[in-house]
DNA sequence: CTTCTAACTATGGTTTTCCATAGCCAGAAG
DNA sequence: CTTCTGGCTATGGAAAACCATAGTTAGAAG
């Protein structure tokens, strides 16, 4: 029967498929994207920053003011999102002011989009002071902005509908046994 | 015009609206939704075990050898998950075992949904070794998922299109005023 | 040449996060 | 009653993230 590789179903949550039904069999270990991903956006401060460049800011004395954080950790996490392709420098000129440099995002920063919606959904849930805050909206029909999950078909897939499988078994066995 | 209060079109970012035009105006300072979600879920830990209890684990144990945390630091965040709403404890029992609690997703906590798919999907371009790693898929036709910006009227949104403006500003205005 | 300022860098200290090791405890098995 | 095991707790320490304060530096203005 083709159900045996299957987890017993536990609500609502992922169906786990094929050999990853045997979770063991793959070690997160560098592999896992969510990890990979947090490496480089996993602080505090690297997300307040983010928020900022999504709401338009550019220089370096915005950042600090408005997030808060320390100069030192705002230079030094400008540093590290230069050097992971998430912003850029560019030097400009204000009229009588000198040369410096303001931080744009890059296409990869641009695609933290749905990273951030789904986290300002999700901190909304937490309490219910709805008249503070802020809301994202769409310019043109101005409803507001939610992140869902679809399938490359265009279903909307509700966690129930989800299934996690390893990408490329052979390969994994491959380099598993080698080792 | 209406145009005042915008700020100048920086391009491929939100733009911002009515007060929130001069940033300044809204200390993100407890008020914002993301700074929120990351008290919550903001450390590496908290992901990790979320990832494995969407992949549908629910044993401390697994929690321990699936993430490569500590047992101390897996045994802290349950509990920290579980007083913020996120997972319930379960009695259970197997046979000629002593009765253990397992975890499960709370409704609060299926919705973090969402935000580990969009952290996924950005973590898988960070890197080129796509033979790696797991995907998550629709259970129905087995594409794979993605999470997508749409407003509340079904437009799709890419960031360009998005804006940014407080909820209520009066209630803003009042509630920095007296202080 | 001096002053001023935005954008950093450096230093020291605190807090948070994490790991490793060891110990504890409830209950089923023997 | 003793043993064993899964699910924790406790302790100590390392590392990362962060803050506050105090410089430093490049260039424009005077």
């Amino acid at each position: 029967m083709s159900e045996d590789s299957a987890q017993a179903p536990s609500e609502g949550v992922l169906q786990r498929l094929g050999e990853f039904a045997a979770r063991d069999r793959w070690p997160a270990k560098g592999w896992c994207r969510i990890e990979r991903a947090l490496e480089v956006i996993g602080t505090r401060s690297a997300m307040l920053v983010l928020r900022e460049l999504f709401y338009g800011g550019t220089r370096f004395d915005e950042f600090t003011r408005r997030t808060g954080l320390s100069e030192a950790v705002v230079a030094g996490r400008l540093k590290q999102l230069h050097a992971d392709g998430i912003v850029e420098r560019r030097p400009y000129r204000e009229a009588g002011k000198r040369t410096r440099d303001e931080y744009v995002l890059t296409e990869r920063g641009r695609q933290l989009f749905p990273i951030l919606v789904a986290l300002m959904q999700w901190g909304e849930t937490l309490r219910d002071d709805h008249r503070t805050g802020v809301e994202l909206i769409h310019r043109d029909c101005e409803a507001p902005l939610t992140v869902q999950v679809r399938c490359t078909d265009g279903h909307r897939v509700p966690l129930e509908q989800g299934a996690v499988r390893i990408k490329d078994e052979d390969y994994v066995k491959s380099a598993l046994g080698r080792k």
